[in-house]
DNA sequence: TCGTAGGTATACTGATCTGTGAACACCTCC
DNA sequence: GGAGGTGTTCACAGATCAGTATACCTACGA
């Protein structure tokens, strides 16, 4: 869709306002005039900008993929090794947001929003179709065996950290853990 | 909270209309008038049984959860050896729900209700919670070696799984596998 | 026979939410 | 100096939603 840096620095204050609120507090229980009020802007101004709430969350849900992305990519390169660069994305998890424990915020616009139309899916689907890929790359890379079938086992422990944030059990560690002997070992 | 036999019978149509479209549509697009409606009740009725929508989703998530339970120990109490015993869930979920594939009820109500006062809130993390004690006692009878680590690992994987089903990736597959493959591999 | 509980029917209140209309001000670039 | 893009102010429409009020019906047990 549109990218932030094209955006009117209203545009942006209103996307950055809108990753906030929606993030934290959930998507329809969060209304337009909040979200002006949080970017110190109109009403006005926003439906000028975004032309309806369901494009406005398109666009947060695409920002913050975006930023996500390059994120994991970030941790990518910092790796020394192939080995090292196919656990980057649970480093990358862990670094990304200490505080904000509301789990994934892409599972969460699903849930808000069942309809398969809203453009939330496809960002949603593709975001998560784009970390298995990348696994797999990554794992072809460090020359692992079946690196298709790691990368979906990958994929799952990643989401299933994710998912299971927000009940404050500090399942990352071990999750890295089972993931790093996941790597490790070409018998599993 | 309430029993689901202990109501009348206008009480159990609600619960069961409020169960499917909350976990089809979601608790914020549901309404109580929709719910009345699909139960053949009035909303007076409603208000005289659940006193409030809040109360309602309450009920709802409860319900469900006892369900979830009753399955999942139907499904314990199907095998044969105990190391079967141990990978009982991920075999409920695959018998769970065949096509409804909108994830995780209680993981989905916590993205809408970002109150940690609601009580969807105690319902959902005792959920969780259970379930990895359940693991935990099953790996135990099982007598695999450190079963705390495992039976977190294992809800991890499991939660994973429910987490990716909405993306049609099919990684129930593969997620069982993997499972297997830890409660037989006393390595990893 | 009478009271009580469960339920119906219908209209209504008050709040909230998305989205629009119209007029006006500032700034930059041609 | 005019035009167009950006943003403001403020009122308002239209819809939806949670929850309430009032009156009425029916079955059943003491």
């Amino acid at each position: 869709m549109q990218d932030t840096r094209s955006l009117t620095p209203a545009g942006r204050r209103i996307v950055a306002a809108a990753e906030e609120l929606f993030y934290d507090r959930g998507i329809t229980a969060v209304g337009v005039d909040l979200i002006a009020e949080h970017s110190g802007v109109t009403k006005r101004t926003l439906y000028n900008r975004f032309g309806s709430k369901d494009q406005l969350v398109a666009v947060y849900l695409a920002e913050r993929d975006r930023r996500w992305r390059s994120h994991v990519r970030a941790a990518v390169d910092a790796c020394d090794s192939p080995a090292e660069a196919v656990l980057a994305p649970f480093e990358a998890l862990r670094t990304w947001s200490g505080a904000g424990a509301r789990g994934c915020a892409f599972i969460n616009a699903l849930a808000e929003l069942p309809d398969p139309a809203h453009p939330a899916h496809r960002i949603a689907a593709d975001q998560k179709l784009w970390l298995r890929n990348l696994f797999e790359e990554l794992a072809t890379a460090a020359d692992r065996p079946r690196p298709a079938a790691l990368a979906t086992r990958l994929l799952v422990l990643h989401e299933g950290a994710l998912a299971t944030q927000p009940l404050a059990l500090d399942t990352l560690t071990e999750t890295t853990a089972l993931a790093r002997a996941l790597v490790a070992d070409d018998a599993v």
